[in-house]
DNA sequence: CGCCGCAGACCTACGGCGTAGGCCTACAGT
DNA sequence: ACTGTAGGCCTACGCCGTAGGTCTGCGGCG
């Protein structure tokens, strides 16, 4: 982990950044929160996520650590910006000739975002609630499935089976469910009908309690387990 | 995360172990490995694995801190004597009917004793290499799966989709069969062969690289999702 | 022109962390 | 009785996040 006297060889290395040393105090240094989010982005690409530390960005950047707090509200929330910007860099493909296609392709198409950025995974899966951009991603996938004809409950299954191979999230997306009032989840889904119908109604589908009724984690877990247990037993059957 | 003023409420926690104060000088603490491992696990039950700090755990053990250190090499054995501990608990199943039924049940108490200690799965993860009792919990999923007649690479890809299914190891347990020469591994092998058969095999099959030739992130990846959106296919086509 | 407010930077300091290196004491082996 | 060592303790270092305060230049306004 950290050790005081390793650590110190890390003061040479080079900066990923910017090369200006510390600024004189009257010059504004012209600090943005892309910036920050962008130079954070890299020295994990660099160093891993364990590295990033708002001493170390403000190092890259020549600027004093405290100033970053002027934009970024706090480390967590500089997390949530890196894994933010990174998700939202997902490409989006075309529909193919079956939703299973689709969904395949969308998913080797997130892949190959996430290992330029391996760190991603772990950092969101620390992180309690999925940001905007996880958000919309997560609609893109549940409107392949829907549009798809699965079912609303047997969609809410394949999250569950599909996380970790998606991203990490969608694990614990809607736990909400089963303690909020139906008409706050219904309020709250109207809000985000328009730019994320699919997750929309999946609050609501959860909210009333109907097919999915809330969330129940030894159930998700007994499919998940079942579904692939019932795929490796057919390719046995079928010799390998 | 850690607030200064904040954390300062934390002084007031109740010991979760030992109620003696700081002892005087002279008197043995008594400290065994076993009885800090013992309190590492019940503090990480309470507050999470976060909470678990050389310093926190001295003190519920009212001891000094690096008093730790005389039966723990760091920090990070800690947290892997720790994960050792709980998923050496893991019971071991009677076989069932079929090698499915088994499998599932086995997978089953593994989750029974990850709900009792839910910060495991997430610090085993993090953790570089598997502790000895996960290699052996490897083995015994190992043993069902070809005893029931999967074939070696079967197996192996079962491992990986599985994976965080069972506990979150077995994803990159055997990546040194890319590089490691084959007689290193096979040396390896019958070493481990009496304790662990089953990984042992899984070991040399890698190392040859024959039926499944190292161990390529890209194609397990591929075959999970596959086999899950097939899954999810039948399901849909079966009306639900 | 003079004044003020404020944005954007900097600085100090605090309490936490892991742990290197050394010290002190009691006891076991000779 | 002597001595080595095991098992505690202590100090100190360099990290970490961040609360709270300070300085400075600029734009707006009388």
């Amino acid at each position: 982990m950290q050790t005081g006297s390793c650590a110190r060889s890390t003061g040479t290395r080079p900066r990923l950044w910017r090369v200006t040393t510390r600024r004189s105090r009257t010059a504004p240094a012209g600090l943005t929160r892309e910036g920050i989010v962008d130079v954070a982005i890299r020295v994990a690409d660099a160093d891993g996520p364990t590295a990033v530390s708002m001493r170390r960005i403000a190092q890259e950047l020549g600027v004093d650590p405290m100033s970053l707090y002027r934009h970024i509200g706090a480390k967590d929330g500089l997390l949530d910006l890196m894994t933010d910007t990174v998700v939202a860099g997902i490409e989006r493909v075309e529909p193919g000739a079956t939703w299973v296609e689709t969904a395949r392709e969308q998913m080797l198409a997130a892949r190959r975002t996430m290992l330029r950025h391996p760190w991603t995974a772990e950092v969101v899966k620390a992180r309690p609630i999925p940001t905007p951009a996880a958000l919309r991603y997560v609609d893109t996938i549940l409107g392949i499935l829907r549009g798809g004809g699965l079912s609303l409950d047997l969609t809410h299954h394949a999250l569950h089976v599909l996380g970790s191979r998606i991203l990490g999230f969608g694990q614990n997306l809607f736990d909400e469910g089963a303690d909020t009032p139906p008409e706050v989840a219904a309020a709250r889904a109207a809000g985000l009908a328009h730019e994320m119908p699919w997750v929309a109604e999946m609050i609501v589908g959860s909210a009333h309690g109907g097919a999915l009724g809330g969330c129940d984690d030894d159930a998700e877990f007994v499919f998940s387990l079942d579904l692939i247990l019932e795929g490796l037993e057919h390719r046995r059957a079928a010799g390998r």
